[in-house]
RNA sequence: GGGCCUGUAGCUCAGUCAGGUGGAGCGACGGACUUUUAAUCCGUUGGUCGCGGGUUCGAACCCCGUCAGGCCCGCCA
């Protein structure tokens, strides 16, 4: 069974309806590491609507985080004074608005474009408008058995001064602050510097430490399931305690699922504070947002990713299209059994199908009727063999047989977005068609140079367009000692010091008479 | 010191919860095509399930130990 509907599974155990939440910070670019989350629980949801449930997904946005300090992606001089404020009374790095809406813009919008719907719970705004009130009166009321509950899970002592809630100081930072009585609804607070103040909690001058905040929230949102990052799965976690602090606020915990981390290939966890990361955005301006959600439902979350946007990437769309053949040829009828009455086979594709129907964007059915049939990696060939547009659509048509005058709209948005990539810093030296900067003569024996001669001198007499060349690699071909096969491979070690590679002719075309002769003039 | 996740074919991963003849895709190899848009189609190949023990008629799966990689145990989130 695919790992969405194991988990759907198990929430239909618990109820007929469920609130799935899930939270990021949003303290910078919003990566694809971040996204595993949203996306993980869109899954679930989804799988969810399959088995009838109700289910709701809800985008917490952790806006009234302080700053923790300033990254290397801002600017020092103006984000200094910031530190320990909320993310959402800072101003953004552009200038307009305020710093949590700069980083949510962009990832509300992928999102959008990855077919994920939700509802945004802004987390400032909450405390703002005392949603969080109850929550924070049962947590002062409750102090020291939570303080209990606290030190003996995560095997840690607590200060003596340790309060449930951190208040604003007077210029709304919240580092480095003590209270130092309480007279709800207000706390009385002194600052590293001895500063003295008082801070209403109705008014939400502050908020909870990030393990009351998680349980308190569970409750007055009422979350029923929640996936978490491996960083809070340890014993004595905040997951942990969470657990144990839920019935507190009056809910039982919700039922959870660890989640692994998004590595971007030999360099690590994507981490924004790092700058290490490909945003939601860079990766669909190269990428169709199905294949986004194909890097996620082919795996289960608790395996780590180690995320290629080079070739890496190419063969996983690639793998997409073929599924996606597959799937309306025969997956597509599979029934979808029970794991007691289906082999083992069976379940496989069923899981294969799984795969691909919570890749779609669309919720309900599948986004095409069929597969478009032409690879990525064909694709990014073509487009840099045929930079004009309508010769690559030609080339299509006689190739895959596409209608040049009125073309599927997502193959133009696939090129589209392949030149984007073909431009990008991602897209893998391997992938690339160069034509060699030198000739070694001596990786060629006497009659693989007898033949580079002769294609060289019939080359300068050729009208350089693509069936001038085609007769005369056919001519030059014919004339030499070599079979056809390891002429073609001669002249790819050749051009391109690949064995193998785009059909030759239109590619000497694109690479100009001029370069290709300038080339085969080492020979000699 | 304690905990969590991962380890299965050359690669990426299913399969572990519920023990019953080791699976998929890719790659590689071979063939078809005959003069190749890294093509397409067909076929073949593939494994000490990290390692060592235990339980069992039977273990990739359960238990114990161990090794490797990653992460966590903060009045941070």
């Amino acid at each position: 069974m695919h790992w969405a509907d194991v988990i759907a599974e198990r929430l239909s155990q618990k109820g007929d309806s469920h609130i799935i939440a899930t939270g990021i910070t949003p303290s910078g670019p919003i990566h694809v590491g971040n996204m595993r989350e949203v996306l993980t629980a869109d899954m679930i949801v989804r799988a969810c609507e399959r088995i009838n449930l109700n289910a709701e997904l809800v985008y917490i946005a952790d806006s009234a985080d302080p700053l923790r300090k300033v990254y290397p992606f801002l600017e020092e001089e103006h984000y200094s004074e910031h530190v320990g404020r909320s993310l959402a009374t800072i101003p953004s790095p552009d200038g307009t608005g305020n710093y949590s809406d700069y980083f949510l813009k962009p990832f509300f919008s992928a999102l959008d474009d990855v077919g994920v719907e939700y509802r945004v719970i802004d987390a400032y705004q909450s405390y703002q408008e005392g949603k969080y009130t109850s929550s924070t009166k049962t947590a002062i009321q409750n102090r020291s058995e939570i303080r209990d509950i606290i030190q003996d899970v995560s095997k840690r002592p607590l200060n003596d001064d340790w309060f449930p809630y951190n208040p604003t100081d007077d210029e709304g930072k919240m580092h480095g602050i003590k209270v130092t009585a309480c007279d709800w609804p207000s706390v009385e607070w002194i600052t590293e510097d001895g500063r003295t103040g008082r801070t209403n909690i109705e008014k939400g001058g502050g908020k909870l430490p990030w393990r009351l905040d998680w349980p308190a929230r569970w409750n007055w949102i009422g979350v029923t399931f929640e996936g978490y990052g491996k960083d809070h799965s340890a014993a004595g976690g905040s997951w942990d305690t969470g657990q144990h602090l839920s019935p507190i606020f009056g809910s039982p915990p919700p039922i959870g699922m660890m989640y692994e981390w998004i590595y971007l290939k030999g360099r690590g966890a994507m981490a924004s504070s790092e700058g290490n990361t490909v945003s939601g955005k860079e990766l669909l301006d190269i990428v169709p947002p199905e294949i986004m959600r194909f890097l996620l439902t082919r795996v289960k979350p608790s395996k780590h990713i180690d995320f290629d946007p080079g070739e890496g990437l190419i063969s996983l769309a690639d793998e997409y299209e073929r599924l996606e053949q597959r799937y309306h040829q025969k997956l597509s009828n599979i029934e979808h059994k029970g794991i007691s009455e289906s082999s083992r086979k069976e379940q496989q594709m069923i899981d294969e199908a799984r795969k691909f129907e919570l890749a779609q964007v669309k919720r309900h059915g599948t986004d095409h009727k069929d597969s478009l049939g032409i690879s990525f990696s064909h694709l990014s060939t073509i487009c840099q063999i045929k930079s004009r547009q309508e010769d690559m659509l030609s080339s299509l048509s006689r190739t895959h047989g596409i209608n040049v005058q009125n073309p599927d709209a997502r193959l133009l948005d696939r090129v589209n977005r392949m030149r984007n990539w073909i431009r990008s810093d991602w897209f893998p030296e391997s992938a690339k068609i160069e034509l060699s900067k030198s000739i070694e003569i001596s990786n060629f024996n006497e009659n693989e140079i007898n033949f580079l001669k002769d294609f060289t001198k019939n080359a300068y007499s050729m009208i350089w367009d693509e069936e001038s060349i085609q007769k005369g690699i056919k001519m030059t071909i014919s004339e030499s000692d070599l079979s056809p096969k390891d002429a073609f491979t001669t002249l790819y070690r050749c051009l391109l010091d690949r064995r193998r590679g785009p059909k030759l002719a239109p590619l000497l075309v694109e690479l100009g008479q001029g370069e290709v002769l300038a080339l085969l003039e080492m020979v000699k």
